[in-house]
DNA sequence: GTCTATAAACCGATAGAC
DNA sequence: GTCTATCGGTTTATAGAC
C-alpha cells in the first residue's frame, strides 16, 4: 500500500479517536497529513471509505471457543482492549450505522459473532457447574445482550458518566454474570480476579 | 409560547423521531412547517437550540421513590415508554453529546437522577427481603449501570440487531435483576409479569 | 414583533490541469 | 500522483421589509 495512503489512514484514525467520526472533515484530515483535500479524494473517493478501510484492517483474528472460566475472562479483556484501541470506531458506533450499509452490516456481524461465542461459553461454564442452569428460557441470551450492549456503547457511556478513569469493562461484565454463578464458580472467579 | 414556535418544535420532534437528528436539516423542518428557513432561524438561532428546547420540554415529572417491586416495574415501563416516545433523543444520544455541552450536561444529569432512583429502589427491595444483599461492595452500582446503559442505547442496539419487533426493555431489565432476587422476590415478580 | 431574503462559512465530492 | 478550482449541499448569521 502507498505511503501517502498509509499516512492518511494513520492520521484519520488518530483524529477519529480524538474527536469522533462526524466532527472530523476530510479537509481536516488532508490538512493534518499535509496534502490537498482533492488528493485525499484520489485515495478515498468517499469519507466512509476511510472508515471502512480502517475497520477492515482492524479485523479481529480472535476466533475463540470459550472452554473455561479463564478463557471467558480473557475474552472480556480482549473486548476491553479492542474497544480501547479502536475507539475511532466504538466512539462513533451509532453515527456509523447510518453512514454506510457496509459498516452497519459489519456491526451486526460482529454482534452475532460475539453473541455466539458467549453463548457457547455460557453453556460450557454451565456444564462445568460454574454457573446455574437457565432459570427460564432465554435467560442466557438476555444476559449476553446486556454484556454486548455494554461493550458496544462503553465509550460513549463512560464519556457521559464523566468518569475520569474509565472503570474496566472486565469487572462490569463479571458483575452481570456473578449472580448466576455457583459457589464453586464464585470461588474460582475471585481467585482469577485477584491475580 | 408563539404558535409558529410550537409548530416548529412539533414538526422537528416528529422528523427527528423518524430520521434522526443528523439526517434532518433546518431547511427540511422549515419546509415541512411551511416557513422560510431564515424565519426558523429567528426562533432558533442554532439547530441545537431546537433539540435543547425539545429536551427541556420533555423534562420528566416522574420523580419517583421506588418503594416496592411494583413501583420498580412501573419505573421500567416508564423508561421504556420514554425511550419510545422520545426516540428523537435516544436514537441520536451519542451524536448529541458532541453537539452541545448543554445537552451533554443534561444527559449526565438524567443518568445520575435515574441512577439514584434505582439505587434507592434496590436498597428498598433489599430491606423488604426481595433481593439479596450486595455480595461485594459496589455490586448494586454495577447492575444499575447495566440497566442504564441498556436503556440509553436501547434504540441503536435494537436497530443494529435488526430485530423486527423490538423486545421490551422491561423484560431485559428484570433479567439482570432476577439472579439476585430471593425466592420470595422471584415469586412476586413472576406474578407481576404474568399480569 | 414577525418574517423574507440573502450572505458567509463550511461540508463532501468532482473535474481537470500539471 | 498531486494539486487547484469548483459544484451543490449544509448550518449559521445578518440586513432589512412589513
Amino acid at each position: 500500500m502507498n505511503n501517502t495512503k498509509k499516512e492518511i489512514l494513520r492520521v484519520a484514525k488518530k483524529m477519529f479517536n480524538e474527536k469522533g467520526y462526524n466532527a472530523v472533515s476530510v479537509r481536516d484530515i488532508a490538512g493534518e497529513v499535509g496534502i490537498g483535500s482533492g488528493n485525499l479524494t484520489y485515495y478515498f473517493a468517499k469519507k466512509e471509505e476511510i472508515m471502512e478501510t480502517l475497520l477492515a484492517e482492524s479485523k479481529s483474528e480472535y476466533t475463540v471457543h470459550i472452554s473455561s472460566l479463564e478463557a471467558m475472562d480473557e475474552f472480556f479483556m480482549y473486548l476491553q482492549q479492542d474497544v480501547k484501541e479502536n475507539s475511532f470506531y466504538y466512539g462513533s458506533h451509532t453515527q456509523l450505522a447510518q453512514v454506510s450499509s457496509v459498516i452497519s452490516d459489519k456491526q451486526r456481524e460482529m454482534y452475532e459473532e460475539n453473541s455466539n461465542v458467549l453463548k457457547e461459553g455460557f453453556l460450557e461454564l454451565c456444564r462445568e457447574g460454574l454457573i446455574y442452569k437457565e432459570s427460564y428460557k432465554g435467560e442466557y441470551d438476555r444476559l449476553i445482550d446486556s454484556l454486548l450492549i455494554s461493550i458496544t456503547y462503553w465509550i460513549p457511556f463512560c464519556q457521559m458518566k464523566g468518569s475520569i478513569d474509565v472503570r474496566s469493562y472486565r469487572r462490569q461484565a463479571w458483575s452481570v454474570i456473578l449472580p448466576i454463578m455457583t459457589k464453586d464458580g464464585k470461588v474460582r472467579l475471585f481467585k482469577l480476579l485477584k491475580k
